[in-house]
DNA sequence: TCTCGATGCTAGCACCGCTAGACAATAGAG
DNA sequence: CTCTATTGTCTAGCGGTGCTAGCATCGAGA
């Protein structure tokens, strides 16, 4: 019995190995630099081994995704509650948002750009994802205004996020003046 | 001379050809169907001939992209310019450009998800993207508010409809309700 | 010690973007 | 009208991709 538990836990580091070398190799070159081979020669394993534990690239993509999205909603929590007061809580939450999109582009990418195979808003999201909209959730709801939904409130302004960090990491939007649209945000989305 | 000139002719309309079939094979099934074999078939050409007119796939993109840049700037313009105040005119040119990329979700695709090979936000940024630009500016740029930069003002709004269409379509945020972000963006933003 | 199932491997599929080099069509010279 | 030179297009192939069939090896339990 022991020989089976201590199979599955071995089957299980490598499965942490195979996700945490994929995130590497995306921060590192780019996820269209993670091949199965060259994810399969540096975990040091045949390509066949990645299938046995994934039913393909989407789904190591997704798995970096759920990492992601616990790593993120730490820090948004981290953020938002070292501020004090309304406006400061969501001018930290929003800037640790995106300094978590800049420090972790790969990261970001998995979550909100690439098809990981997960399902979003719905009852069988993963929980890792409902818990990182809930941190936002937690800090934008108490400024969405009198007669305005929090939810969707947190939703609008997610996208807005979103949407700076795509077009400014794509190089559509100017890096430069990016506090001031932050600000911008801040001021006028939240109802203070 | 003339023979030259019906050369050259002929190029061009071959080379539209190339670009409008992208576009129809990439709404049809997805950009990731855009294969060069697909393409050279569908044009019945050879692959080489494609890159006798681009460098490669990126161009193609590119290519598809300011056509479409084009081709949102009158939308935006139709829209706005059809509607009566500056609050009327904010709503209905935000509801046109996600109307657009529902539209066209490919030719978004090209123009503000994948990598065309274009500048964005510089001198050397070609015509179509600057004007479909100038397009957001000049409805937008009236309701930036006070001490606001006007185009500042639109590249943050330009964000978040970009955010709202990308996280949308993706299945990230639920299609139910996207008016009511949008009123909330348009109410919130704008300084009217 | 032997058997048999689990496990990881080699090898290969169909497809990708892209290109070298052979070949055919055609414009211009004589 | 013929010949040559150039232009244009094609076939074939390179190294890569995600993914999988089927074989070999290893180790647990009898």
């Amino acid at each position: 019995m022991s020989v089976q538990e201590r199979k599955e836990r071995e089957r299980a580091g490598r499965e942490r190995l195979i996700v945490a070398t994929a995130r590497e190799l995306a921060e590192e070159q780019g996820w269209d630099a993670v091949t199965t081979r060259r994810l399969a020669e540096r975990i040091e394993y045949s390509q066949p081994v990645l299938y046995s534990h994934f039913r393909g690239k989407r789904e190591i993509i997704g798995a970096v995704a759920l990492d992601g999205a616990a790593e993120m909603a730490v820090a948004l929590r981290a953020a938002s509650s070292a501020a004090d007061g309304p406006r400061a809580r969501v001018a930290a939450l929003a800037r640790a948002y995106l300094d978590y999109a800049v420090r972790n582009p790969a990261v970001y990418d998995a979550m909100f750009r690439l098809d990981g195979g997960l399902a979003f808003a719905r009852e069988d999201t993963p929980a890792p994802l409902k818990d990182a909209f809930a941190a936002l959730l937690e800090t934008l709801g108490e400024v969405a205004g009198d007669g305005v939904h929090p939810g969707l409130f947190t939703e609008t302004f997610w996208a807005a996020l979103h949407g700076l960090a795509t077009l400014t990491r794509s190089g559509r939007l100017p890096p430069e003046h990016t506090d001031v649209r932050v600000d911008l945000l801040v001021d006028r989305l939240a109802a203070l």
